[in-house]
DNA sequence: CGCGCAGTGTACGACTTCGTACAGATTTCA
DNA sequence: TGAAATCTGTACGAAGTCGTACACTGCGCG
């Protein structure tokens, strides 16, 4: 049922569902590059040179304040890409794009993606069907941070994390996941150790080991269930019609 | 310099951006509604049958729990459109269009909208354009929430109806403000009380009073003049480029 | 091998917000 | 005009979170 062992994704969801066609129009373009814990793939209003398909780990959507405060507004893996502003048909965006789970991305430069989503109705419905989708995510990321618990939102988060990692480990550090979520590094602890002692979870150093996913999706908030159904119906199978 | 006066708006700024070859696609199609407050426009997860463009008032994107508490997510005037989703491909959201301060729009199918969207690739890039500026809009209302006070949100959000509905007042009662922001209404009460008390405001029976616009830009986070630039660099004139 | 540092656990008072309640004021409507 | 409904102001203890601080642990690097 939930797999215990690291399985890392080697494609791209949103790939995947193109057809064939639209994969080789993008193909000559695409390369494979590493994504290293850290790292800005887009800075604030900077120009956005290059879109990524995550083939693993995972790239977080943030925004920093005047004085240095940081919070997560979005949260991209395989399951994504990073990019939509200039498929929108804007050069950058005011959010900073940053690698918080270390993986493998294909990168195409904006330019590139903009003339195959001109060519290509299918391949540009794709990418549109997930700006909406990244929309409805920060939509509800934003009703979340105004209405549940720094509790309810780890929860959340390691969910959105879980199913984006490979295994069953979250590699971030309590105050790494403060910036995530807006909050002092103090209370990450004090609510990973709740969950720890309840047996969900396993902390290590800089490693959250995700033991009993089930009961986490209950001290979760029903946000992550939002999210997750709301990509499965826009992502839906034809063959399998959903409404 | 600002003006103190009911100017109700009678354009919508989107459409009034687009070329009149493009406008004539519309036209046919528009139909001019009032919008009366606490109509919805959308439901959650209904199918999305028409998209507005504002020319007065304003439209409330909000997400409603399990439990019916409920927070804004969003918010769109004349400077913006609700039904994006369609455009982008997709036939519903989770999230409800709710009038949150009555006025008047143009209506159109959204089937006719997609249409001329495709047909024309100015209109396309216009509504699509939004769709990115409404996407960060979400997004800094996502950081907002989880970063900022009652009295901060409470002064951003005074601003952002300031902008859209014409003339001084906000016509909204203290509980309805508190389903927006997501807090107690007492707490709302609270706020409002110290902005009354520096003069900032006026307070009648469901109608605050904008006095001091400067004083309460001074009140408010810095996420209001986030949103409000990025606006202005996503629209900005072609004559007056500005990066 | 041990020093230093990053990461974790915990504590404290201060402040914010919550849930709830109730009184008084204003408006609506019978 | 009187009754009912709506709206605002205020209060209270409870709960959550903050800012900050400090001790402990284990890992990496010199």
């Amino acid at each position: 049922m939930s797999k215990t062992s690291s399985q890392t994704p080697s494609s791209n969801r949103l790939l995947a569902g193109l057809a064939s066609r639209d994969r080789d129009l993008l193909r000559p373009h695409l390369a494979s590059v590493d994504m290293t814990l850290g790292q800005r793939l887009a800075l604030s209003d900077k120009k956005i040179t290059h879109a990524y398909f995550p083939l693993s780990g995972m790239i977080s959507l943030i925004h920093t304040y005047r004085d240095g405060s940081t919070i997560e507004v979005g949260l991209i893996g395989h399951e994504g890409y990073w990019g939509a502003p200039a498929v929108l048909g804007v050069k950058s965006s005011p959010m900073e794009a940053m690698v918080q789970g270390a993986g493998e991305a294909l990168r195409i430069p904006v330019e590139a993606l903009v003339d195959a989503a001109n060519a290509s109705p299918g391949l540009r419905a794709q990418l549109l069907r997930y700006a909406h989708f990244f929309q409805v995510q920060t939509a509800v990321t934003a009703a979340c941070n105004g209405a549940h618990n720094i509790d309810q939102r780890l929860a959340r988060w390691l969910l959105e994390a879980h199913d984006r990692l490979g295994g069953d480990e979250v590699p971030l550090s309590h105050e790494f996941l403060s910036y995530m979520l807006g909050t002092r590094r103090a209370g990450v602890t004090a609510a990973l150790g709740t969950l720890k002692d309840k047996g969900f979870i396993t902390i290590g150093r800089a490693r959250i080991g995700i033991q009993k996913r089930k009961q986490i999706e209950r001290e979760s908030c029903e946000c992550y269930r939002i999210v997750k159904d709301e990509y499965r119906r826009v992502f839906a199978q034809p063959k399998t019609p959903n409404r």
